[in-house]
DNA sequence: TCTATTTTATG
DNA sequence: ATAAAATAG
């Protein structure tokens, strides 16, 4: 054992001294180099969003300091290769050993693997932990030891595990620093001068760093919590917890948060408060969400850019970029998802319902291509989740097993009315509809001309008119359907008749590129009513690449809607918001020409591929992954090596509906089967 | 108390 | 959409 010896603890989605297996292993083994690595090129596609690095900035000065009052401090490094900047911390401060915690999202179990083969390869002892689950995705299997595919099964036996999730650690009372007079630090850049009036605003609502998210923890659980049953669904009051953004970046334990929950739990049912020990069931339910989105990243590395079913790929996604730019801006003419969609860009937050509500308008309603939505959110959420983000979408899509039916649409103005009664939401985050009163508040085109008049609204002017009705929608819905159906009808004749052979990889092969629109869009025009035709493209569409993301990111800086609404998601109405000031966040872009190519989601394909062939024993990995806390030796810790996508999508085959996975579920398969019969028949 | 109707929840 | 739960009658 490498007694005496330096351990440099990796630090990433761990920033947190308390509750930190790798830290606390490191200050157990002797001195200790805490590293955190900023690569954000290895991210690919998911170039974090100007708020989230405003978090993520934040937090690291945070746990330096922290570092600091225990005898240590954070050695920072700038790379565009972690593994190789880690093995020159190594060389330079004499480590030993190199200590981190599990990451789940594919380009982490890449990167970490080879972390460990590389270092290990140099005589470096390699060890990881979990410290971001209750329970590490290997060792939750149902009873033929495979993974579950739905949440309500995963989370049943999460519940029911024969051991406990791990007791949270304290933090270390001292740390013995490494030597690191050969390692300096490196100044991180995480905002340019644009980005820094618009993060100014942030640091009103929400302190990042662990103690922070403590303090948030504590403050959600002897308050909002006991009520959370009741109020959780009101999509304007401080009734949720708010500690997504600091679980994203691991600021707090998720094993703390159950535990002392599950405490209050007990304290109340013990009361015989069954609202509040509802309540404490719900809470760990969406903290099941957040471990079952890890799980299914870790079983299905695809699942952030491909449908986790193939039922919908031929399915006519619209190419509407007019579309995509109304929903952004808060234009499509529905009060809840406008306010929704202003908050998302004033606030990078966004209650959970209406996440839904705005992700289930932009696929159902406009029918936008899934993963647009999805990138949008990664580039504006202060809580930025690629696992999270993932499942959220797909769930809404409607390509998991256990999604909501895809032909189904909700109606915003309904659901303005069960999430915002009062419509102070939408007033708040609208305020050119403020007065208006509540009984049209959610449906201002069915308004009389003499209530219109006497809010200051003119529709189609001041605030647009419904961007699609939801009748046309269903309408389109129901094309769109019967087109996916000829279209899987032709390709399977194609395949038959042998025309075709080893295609059906379209999704991979021609995927929709990432609109341009969202890079230079310059023309101010409002919304029109009725849009111009739409296109339609069938193939699933491709994620927008890292410099597209980056470039637009710095011009939405530009914005002054940014500056003129607050940055606070609880704050009061803003006042002085400019009605007429449409948002300006693409102006600097003009001039750009996106030069998005296909070959980096085709090489990040081929890397996973890669994968399947590695050595390592996923059995090895279970056996031990309880006891690494104990120090025990931790093998190489890799994803399964079997085919851990083909109960999925096929690679090649997607409709083929022969996998165990559609068997396992033909209820999935029902809306085609349905159809089919009907258009057919 | 039982049944019809309305509301709510749905990962 | 649908089923379960709550409420009304």
């Amino acid at each position: 054992m490498s007694g005496g010896g330096c351990s440099i603890v990796w630090f990433r989605r761990d920033l947190r001294v308390e509750d930190n297996p790798a830290l606390a292993a490191g200050v157990r083994a002797g001195a200790v180099v805490a590293v955190f690595v900023w690569a954000p090129e290895e991210e690919g596609h998911y170039y974090p969003g100007r708020v989230s690095r405003w978090w993520l900035k934040q937090s690291l000065a945070h746990l330096d300091s922290s570092l600091r009052s225990l005898g240590t401090s954070l050695v920072t490094k700038r790379s565009t290769d972690s593994v190789s900047t880690l093995l020159e911390v190594v060389k330079s401060t004499g480590a030993t050993q190199l200590l981190f915690n599990h990451l789940y999202d594919p380009l982490s179990l890449v990167r970490d693997h080879r972390a460990k083969e590389i270092l290990t390869a140099q005589g470096i002892t390699v060890r990881s932990f979990n410290a971001d689950l209750l329970y590490e995705p290997w060792d939750v299997n149902d009873a033929q030891g495979r993974p579950f595919t739905t949440f309500d099964t995963f989370w049943e036996r999460c519940l029911s595990m024969p051991f406990d999730p791990e007791a949270p650690l304290l933090p270390p009372k001292r740390i013995v620093s490494g030597d690191v007079s050969r390692c300096p630090s490196v100044t991180l850049v995480f905002e340019d001068e644009s980005e820094k009036g618009s993060n100014a605003l942030l640091a009103r609502a929400w302190s990042p760093g662990w103690s922070n998210a403590d303090r948030a923890l504590t403050t959600f659980i002897n308050g909002p919590l006991i009520e959370y049953s009741m109020n959780r669904r009101k999509a304007d009051s401080a009734t949720t917890s708010f500690l997504s953004p600091h679980l994203h970046f691991g600021e707090v334990s998720v094993r703390k948060v159950f535990h002392l929950v599950r405490i209050k739990q007990v304290l109340w049912a013990n009361e015989g408060n069954k609202a509040g020990e509802e309540s404490v069931n719900l809470f760990i339910k969406s903290i099941g969400l957040r471990e079952y989105s890890r799980y299914l990243s870790f079983n299905h590395p695809y699942t952030h850019e491909r449908p986790l079913l193939g039922h919908l790929k031929f399915f006519p996604w619209a190419v509407d970029e007019g579309y995509f730019k109304a929903w952004r801006q808060g234009r499509t003419g529905y009060p809840l998802v406008d306010a929704g969609m202003r908050e998302l860009w004033a606030a990078g937050w966004l209650h959970d319902r209406i996440r839904v509500v705005v992700a289930s308008f932009f696929v159902k309603v406009l029918q936008l291509p899934w993963r647009w939505g999805m990138k949008y959110f990664w580039d504006t959420l202060l809580d930025a989740d690629l696992e999270s983000d993932a499942l959220g979408w797909q769930y809404i899509t409607g390509t998991l097993p256990d999604s909501r039916e895809f032909d189904r649409i909700d109606n915003p103005q309904f659901e303005g009315y069960k999430f915002d009664p009062n419509g102070e939401y939408v007033r708040r985050w609208l305020p050119e509809l403020a007065r208006l009163p509540t009984e049209w508040i959610h449906h201002p085109w069915n308004a009389p001309e003499s209530v219109l008049q006497a809010a200051g609204i003119e529709l189609g002017s001041n605030y647009p008119l419904p961007i699609v009705g939801i009748d046309a929608a269903k309408v389109r819905l129901e094309e769109a359907l019967s087109e996916m159906w000829q279209q899987e009808a032709a390709s399977r004749a194609a395949i038959e008749n042998g025309t075709e052979e080893g295609l059906g990889d379209s999704s991979e092969s021609a995927p929709i590129a990432f609109p341009e629109d969202i890079l230079m869009e310059e023309n101010h025009e409002p919304v029109r009513n009725n849009p111009p035709a739409t296109n339609r493209r069938y193939e699933d569409q491709m994620v927008p690449s890292m410099t597209s993301s980056f470039l637009r990111i710095e011009d939405e800086e530009t914005s002054s809607d940014v500056r003129n609404s607050t940055g606070d998601g609880r704050a009061e109405v803003p006042r002085d918001v400019n009605v007429n000031q449409e948002p300006r966040r693409d102006a600097l872009n003009q001039g750009f020409v996106q030069t998005v190519r296909n070959n980096t989601a085709l090489s990040q394909f081929n890397i996973l591929r890669g994968l399947t062939n590695v050595e390592d024993s996923t059995a090895e990995s279970s056996s031990s992954s309880r006891r690494e806390r104990d120090g025990g030796i931790v093998p190489v810790w890799s994803p399964p090596t079997s085919s851990y996508s083909e109960q999925f999508v096929g690679d090649d085959s997607g409709i083929g509906a022969t996998s165990s996975y559609l068997q396992r579920h033909p209820q999935s398969h029902q809306i085609i089967n349905w159809r089919r019969l009907s258009q057919t028949g």
